[in-house]
DNA sequence: GGCTACGGTTACCGCAAGTAACACATGAGT
DNA sequence: ACTCATGTGTTACTTGCGGTAACCGTAGCC
């Protein structure tokens, strides 16, 4: 039970399961999300029941995988939130920050969102619901933070800015979804569009000739 | 190859699907999305090999069921906004029918949206990445067609009326996934405040003190 | 040298998707 | 009445995954 020993110890153990995440990166960026534990071991260079040691399940693997990209996106996103400018300009760096990611890695952004598009019709791959949600969920509370902290809503703002924070990220994450598979814009672009929205231009613009307007 | 008989054949065939998909739903209903080929067809009285005849695969089949609860969703959602009302009374009424529809059969609405939360960790369950989405894309498209159709936004309203179609159905869903899971207000208050946020108070809001808002 | 502790492996279980090959009815043609 | 094609159903199997139990080797400590 000595200190430092237990410490060596525990670097060691940090150590290996930083490679053994970043084996699991690699063969996830190749192989899609239909990876299997024995490909991620294998990708290590070791095998199956060390993996389980360290991660206790599939779900515990993933879900430090999930961790360590979703930090990182947190964290950018936090940046361009924290910036100094006009709330607009924030909202659409925000976003910008968000799409640029998924843009620049759609094969671990489609890993974290999407269980298994990939090749098999039967799965046996990640199971995302129980983990992507999670990571929907943990950017909605981070921007209904955020929100809560800077915006003045008055009464009820804490339920507000909850309810604001998941609808702004769901629809960043579903329009980014679908611009990512159909590309059928710039990145700027829809990105304005989306700030146009939460603008309020839906309320504005007028109706559409041949009776009352959507 | 007689017409007739022909016909006969296809409508035995079809009753038959519609059998299997009702004891497919009640299955789902009943075990979750950990639902297995067995289950289903053990309550249909019959064995896999005929599910498979019938929908090729489990993604098949996933597709068929789902399919049978979107063509019901999406019609009354369109119900919804079709109805003849205000603009914001429209979006209002439509966000309720879906928080109505997720609300009244949660099951069957996790069953669609969040591949196997049940259990095991271990999944085994329906591949939901490849046929969930869908969903959220067929209801963006739809969404998309009637903002085009209704609403007059100027030059590039098909491009923006699919980012907003698309948005917003992202921002419907995650919102409500969220409020199902934690209950945190009443559907008429999600409603208002989603609509509200649609309507760019967002926008409008004043900053709080402390510095720039967000 | 012997002994514990830890990193590692092989070999296995259970289970679900998906399939091949076989059985039984039923109606048409001769 | 015999056969034979066709559709409906079954049993029994393969494959491939997640997950685990039981077994090795080697480093350090007494």
């Amino acid at each position: 039970m000595d200190t430092t020993q237990r410490t060596d110890q525990q670097r060691s153990a940090d150590r290996r399961r930083r490679e053994l995440l970043e084996a699991a990166d690699r063969v996830v960026l190749r192989d899609g999300p239909k990876a299997s534990m024995n490909a991620i071991a294998a990708e290590a260079g070791i095998t199956k029941p060390i993996l389980y040691r360290h991660f206790g399940d599939k779900g515990g693997l993933y879900a430090a995988l999930a961790k360590r990209h979703t930090d990182a996106l947190l964290g950018a996103l936090r940046a361009a939130l924290d910036a100094p400018a006009e709330r607009r300009e924030r909202v659409e760096a925000t976003l910008d920050t968000y799409l640029a990611a998924i843009e620049a890695r759609p094969q671990v952004y489609r890993f974290l969102m999407h269980p298994s598009e990939g090749g098999t019709p039967s799965d046996q791959g990640f199971d995302v619901g129980a983990y992507s949600f999670p990571l929907l969920r943990r950017m909605g509370e981070e921007l209904a933070d955020v929100i809560e902290e800077r915006v003045d809503l008055g009464p009820d703002s804490q339920r507000l800015a909850r309810v604001w924070g998941h609808g702004i990220v769901g629809m960043m994450h579903a329009a980014g979804d679908w611009w990512l598979g159909e590309r059928p814009c710039s990145r700027a672009d829809l990105v304005r569009a989306l700030a146009d929205l939460l603008w309020g231009r839906l309320a504005a613009a007028g109706d559409r000739a041949g009776g009352p307007g959507f």
